[in-house]
DNA sequence: TTGTAGGCGTTATCAA
DNA sequence: TTGATAACGCCTACAA
């Protein structure tokens, strides 16, 4: 018997136990070499019998890698970055590597030093298209592989992966045109970039059509600030006939004040948001959304993101196709 | 000028940059010791002009610290485990250290093999108390720091927080008894443990009084399984005139149900869950339910696990108070 | 098929 | 106040 030895075992104690060298016990483990019957079972049977592990940080010494992936978030409790997540632990695990979730609305710290901290700590990141000019650069100067969401990458050499946000506004206003709606308020989160574009994808889909368009701009993309501005939309002005607000949470927000105003839905005026969160389906009247594929994203951005550290695959943007999803509170025929 | 390379600089180069020893500034760097102006400015220097930053695994190998910690979850899309990730985030972030995020139910590997293997790239963990008990003895055989979330610690060395779940079933059952119910269903998630001690909580309200308990078995906490049962509680023997959930999920499922199935809510029957999570606002009618502080609970696991990494604080149970939250589902005045 | 030995970037110990 | 140097655990040429 040994002395008791607090500290884990190492290769060394392993190659030692198995009468082999650490060389062969490392070969061994990983797979890049085989050897004969008896050797690697003596290696196996010392594995078990120490309980011994790999080291991944001594690994990473070598290789440079650490296993672990990040993905900078907004908001984590916002359910399309949840499901955006729910994709990417999907295909992190099926490679065996770890996610690390940065919630840069939690850090004090600027995104740029969120960023640049991470970049040391995992093989690859997944961020927003749309963060900061200076973030952006910092990424694209920086030579951790990364993939953008949320929008077309904003240089050549890097991967991302997004719905079409013109698209997605066409076909949500194609359905209110052939609805009928004509007066359209729009809830935009500016700070996001392709809110823009929903906007104008959205009024493309009235060419030609007598409609009438207004903008509001939400400071947050969260259902409390819906409901901060639901009657600012709804009782300024000519009430419009259709609401559409940047995303599914602004249009939680509206609907639950909405009700709380005494303003029927769909019958007074329509309400349809972005992003097909899954709570749309359980409010009263049930929400009408474009389906952004927010697992999908999650999921395909994870995928490009390994085959972007394994120096494989090729440099694109991945164009998701987004969905209606035509629910109550757009449904009223005239 | 130096021939241009590729690797990133290493403190070695900032040393000679600067004209002092690597040991200077290790030292420096960490404020582990201060230098004199002079020297402190040259680092600084060095530093900045050769873009040099701590390689984490390099200093790992060292300290045997990864300064990364996890979170096990079984669901990241129920909001109540997102908001738990919120909480751990901003405390996690608050001492520099990342979150690992693992959602066993995108894992194909077994419990046990996610945890060990995550176990070897944290300074700690936070596991959820009623993981399958193989998993929970090689957490306690282990030696990486592990602070349980909704139940108390299976052993006396580890730490835990959580909110106390019959109580919490107590005050809910306190509620629906004032309020004259006295036909309870509940539908109770088997694999969590805390289930039958809200279903036990709950009974106790009604002590002494002439109630009548039915119990039936989710198969998974997710309104989908909600949808499922609703037809089976409600219209199976005699109606209950109060349905309780295991969860807001399931709770939420079994409102929208009943909407189809043209049962009023709650004229002809009752319904609440756990967990108060925020999408139990922007139902109709909104929901009842008992908030299990999900925010509050993941930050103090991640403070309760930093002290437990850095070797302070005591080893204890952190009990939070559950708050019942009344709204319209179980709101009947009669 | 197996082994030797150097190196990865940092921290910690001890000496100056 | 500063420096030399030995770990830390593993991988990978290169040898045998």
């Amino acid at each position: 018997m040994n002395t008791p030895r607090k500290r884990a075992p190492t290769i060394r104690d392993v190659a030692q136990a198995a009468g082999v060298s650490t060389a062969t016990v490392s070969k061994f483990v990983n797979g890049s070499q085989r050897f004969s019957i008896e050797v690697e079972a003596r290696i196996s049977q010392a594995v078990i019998q120490l309980g011994w592990s790999l080291n991944p940080m001594a690994r990473g010494m070598n290789t440079g890698l650490t296993g672990n992936v990040g993905i900078v978030l907004q908001d984590i409790r916002n359910p399309h970055f949840t499901s955006m997540v729910k994709g990417a632990a999907r295909a992190a695990a099926k490679v065996q590597m770890n996610l690390i979730v940065a919630d840069a609305a939690e850090s004090r710290e600027p995104e740029l030093a969120v960023v640049k901290a991470l970049s040391r700590r995992v093989d690859g990141l997944i961020v927003s298209a749309r963060l900061p000019q200076p973030v952006i650069q910092a990424l694209l100067d920086g030579s951790t592989p990364v993939v953008f969401y949320g929008g077309p990458s904003p240089d050549d050499s890097h991967h991302s992966v997004c719905c079409d946000n013109y698209q997605a506004g066409r076909i949500l206003g194609r359905h209110l045109s052939d609805r009928g709606y004509r007066r359209i308020s729009y809830i935009g989160f500016p700070t996001a970039a392709w809110s823009e574009e929903r906007w104008q994808g959205l009024q493309e889909a009235f060419q030609g059509q007598d409609a009438h368009f207004t903008q509001f701009e939400a400071a947050a993309p969260v259902s409390d600030e819906g409901e901060r501005l639901a009657s600012v939309v709804m009782l300024s002005g000519e009430m419009p006939d259709a609401i559409v607000a940047f995303n599914d949470l602004l249009a939680l927000g509206l609907l639950a004040e909405a009700r709380a105003l005494g303003v029927r839905v769909p019958e007074q005026v329509a309400i349809a948001g972005f992003d097909n969160i899954a709570y749309g389906r359980f409010c009263n009247p049930m929400l009408t959304s474009v389906d952004m594929m927010s697992e999908a994203v999650g999921e395909q951005a994870m995928r490009r993101l390994v085959q972007a550290i394994q120096g494989v695959g090729s440099t694109d943007v991945d164009v998701l196709t987004s969905r209606l999803v035509v629910r109550e509170s757009t449904n009223l025929r005239r």
